[in-house]
RNA sequence: CUCAGUCCUUGAGGC
């Protein structure tokens, strides 16, 4: 059974779940009888791969076939109900491992206030929180790390700044995940002084920043207009030998759409190409948005237009891109147009696809015509959220 | 000992 756990596992850690659950189907033919690890590392195999329904199946057949659950179990379920963005499911066992006798213990807060972060659920994290404090369970510097990304999601960074002080006041040391999100809080909340004093001040304590570090402090220049700061940042972490990678250019990229530097914006996108990155959908995306941003419709549709003849190819999100920047722009038209062809080219709109739609005729206070798509959208299947 | 934490495109208004 041991031989057959760490094959499982080893096949999970290689991103090949359906060789993992072949092994335990081949396990059960030679009437060896799986435990409780082995359903464990089937979840986090499939978990890994992605497949979070598939997981959550697992867990399913473990009961089914009478197995009782331990507490790690139910952490993983957690995990994977999280990632499938489903808040109240994962809460609904939450409380049902409660009701079936386990202590939730500090990975099971920690996994919770993590997906309410992801969330924006900075309140709902905030109270668990509290809860767990009730309950005696001690946190680790994991759960103050995800209760002040939370924090940082929104831009609380008066709120992620007491949380930094009180994890310090009971004696933890604050790491480079946690400076990372404290750093990310001032990014969003707009303060790229603080975020500057972030950076400054985690040195000083002698935890170097990484990448993300220099990423998120490039951002916080970034998104408010601030692009020479943020290519300033750029310079600085190629200095000190960290190579940027995709997001860093992406979030740079960002910064000069912002600023409506179109010119700076196409230069960056011709030295990541000369740089050998690959002019994907996913770039081809932010470079949409860009142009967008900084008012360039010309452009973006030159890019459109390449992309739906498939070079390359458009997906969901780059209509949802188009129909966001003409939402924003006021060109209604424009989006019920580019919403009507999605469908012609065998995608389907998803729940930002109708948020963006319903937000165009928000932002012209067209209020009937929301609830018209709102119903529209339910009709279609979709979930809101 | 195992499980849990930070950065990349797209969703109105407000803060």
């Amino acid at each position: 059974i041991g031989c057959y756990n760490v094959l499982i596992d080893a096949y999970g850690n290689n991103g090949q779940p359906f060789e993992a659950e072949k092994t335990l189907k081949l396990m059960r033919d030679m009437a060896c009888i799986p435990n409780e690890d082995t359903f464990n590392f089937l979840m986090h195999a499939y978990r890994k791969a992605g497949e979070f329904e598939k997981a959550e199946d697992i867990f399913s057949l473990m009961q089914n076939l009478g197995y009782r659950p331990g507490i790690l179990t139910y952490n993983t379920l957690i995990d994977v109900v999280g990632a499938t963005g489903n808040c109240y499911k994962a809460e609904k066992v939450f409380e049902e491992m409660h009701s079936a006798g386990y202590v939730p213990n500090t990975s099971t807060y920690t996994l919770m206030i993590s997906m309410y972060g992801k969330k924006r659920l900075s309140s709902k994290a905030e109270k668990l929180f509290q809860r767990m404090r009730r309950a005696q369970c001690p946190p680790s510097i994991f759960t103050f790390t995800a209760l002040i990304n939370a924090y940082a999601k929104e831009g609380l960074c008066e709120k992620a700044e007491k949380a930094f002080e009180y994890l310090q006041y009971l004696g933890y040391q604050p790491d480079v995940y946690l400076y990372n999100a404290l750093l990310e809080a001032y990014s969003i909340g707009g303060y790229p002084a603080g975020a500057s004093d972030v950076f400054s001040a985690m040195m000083k304590a002698g935890c170097m920043p990484d990448s993300v570090s220099y990423n998120i402090l490039l951002d916080a220049f970034g998104r408010v207009g601030l692009y020479e700061d943020a290519e300033r940042v750029l310079e600085a972490m190629r200095k000190t030998g960290f190579n940027p990678n995709l997001k860093t250019y992406m979030l740079l990229l960002r910064a000069y759409a912002k600023a409506g530097k179109v010119e700076e914006a196409e230069k960056l996108v011709s030295d990541m190409e000369a740089g050998g990155l690959e002019m994907d959908t996913f770039v081809c995306n932010c470079l949409l948005n860009a142009y967008g941003l900084a008012g360039r419709y010309d452009k973006m549709e030159e890019l459109f237009l390449k992309m739906q003849s498939g070079c390359p190819k458009a997906d969901i999100s780059t209509y949802n891109t188009l129909i966001n920047i003409f939402s924003q722009g006021g060109y209604t038209l424009k989006a019920e147009e580019l919403f009507d062809s999605i469908r012609k080219e065998g995608l389907h709109p998803d729940l930002t696809t109708w948020t963006s739609l319903m937000g165009a005729y928000a932002k012209k206070k067209l209020y009937r015509k929301c609830v018209n798509i709102f119903q529209k959208m339910l009709n279609s299947g979709c979930r809101p959220d």
